[in-house]
DNA sequence: GTGGTCTAGACCACT
DNA sequence: GTGGTCTAGACCACC
């Protein structure tokens, strides 16, 4: 996996559990891996890896069983809280950046719509 | 002006800068406040105000002349310029973030215009 | 290291890591001293050696890894493109300098040779 | 005539005149226009105007009678100690530039006369 | 530990 | 008066 230079590693990281979680990948009640392990698979160093599962554990995606290891939630509420929130935020910074430089809405849908062809190509 | 805490001052004052520009609230080579004038007006440091100015002269949309003060760039073009290179970061980071928690193109479109509403109020 | 008075210490530092790259004294990828190291051992202000890199990096000569610390490029097409950059300009000031004063490309030439055995004494 | 932006003012028009005196547009002993004159001739502050005869003063490059204006000198040998300090100061600069990327003397010739074989399109 | 941001205040060359 | 450079020292997020 590359991350992206101007946003937080950890951040990346939860964004593509939660990615594989959403896709199926990931179900609830799984275990996830060890923080070291995490740290290997997604290259990262461990006190990173560390981070995301401090991060996603106070969002409620996942919780620690002392000894057994760390758990996604079985709770799908807390998924789809949790959804809506990065959705919240992500719409914000949009919405924020794109009135800034004076795109209005029907700009917006349409640039939207031809940047999402060109990556689906 | 009000500023918000997780992204820099001085990306929030080049912004604001960007929408009087894009708004015709400034003309094509308008001088701008000095450095001091600036901090002044916008409540932030001279050193601040100063980066500022060397970012948007980088970006293009300004230029300076000596000892004469700081102005806005006469080639529309650059501005224009300028203004796609937002809008493509972003959308990008707005499609990434959105695709990341599944969500399609007509929900984004939708909530789009859901929150675009709101807003409005 | 001394500093020359009529040019910007920043530059000076940039020129500096630009040779000791140039002649191999430092590799591609390889990390750079943190900014606090550099700042004691070029005896300048942190802030100063935190301006170094960013200059570097906007001329892709660096990038940063964060909490990492600065590295080199691995790309050494960027590395010989910055070059081209300061010879071009070094190139222009010079010739247009030397035809100000009326001496002509043979002359140029031949200044420059003896200046060249002089500096190698 | 077109400035460039990294250099004083007062230093590009003083080359200006000296390269005309060199080429024969000016005479030795010719008057030189008053500082508001050369203000509208060269379009620049009457300030840098008067900076630029102080600094020519200072290098014995002009003269100035009371009340009748200010003139070329008359001494031939002072123009070209000028010149001679000119060329000094361009070709250090130049040479330390290119070393400092690594060119070496016959790199330095040749691209010169690329340069220069450029230029005389 | 790392770099990034911000404030404060000084000095300088240029116009 | 203008911006550019430099120092000093602080706080922060990130790894």
């Amino acid at each position: 996996m590359r991350y992206e230079n101007d946003r937080p590693i950890y951040l990346q990281v939860i964004e593509d559990i939660s990615r594989r979680l959403i896709q199926g990948e990931l179900a609830l009640g799984e275990k996830l891996p060890s923080v070291r392990e995490m740290a290997v698979q997604y290259q990262i160093n461990p006190n990173t890896a560390s981070r995301v599962y401090k991060e996603m554990e106070s969002r409620g995606l996942c919780y620690t069983k002392r000894g057994m290891g760390t758990f996604i939630t079985e709770d799908s509420g807390m998924i789809k809280t949790s959804q809506s929130e990065m959705a919240e935020n992500c719409l914000d910074t949009f919405l924020q950046g794109m009135q800034a430089i004076g795109i209005d809405l029907d700009e917006m849908i349409q640039l939207l719509r031809e940047r999402y062809a060109k990556e689906e190509l």
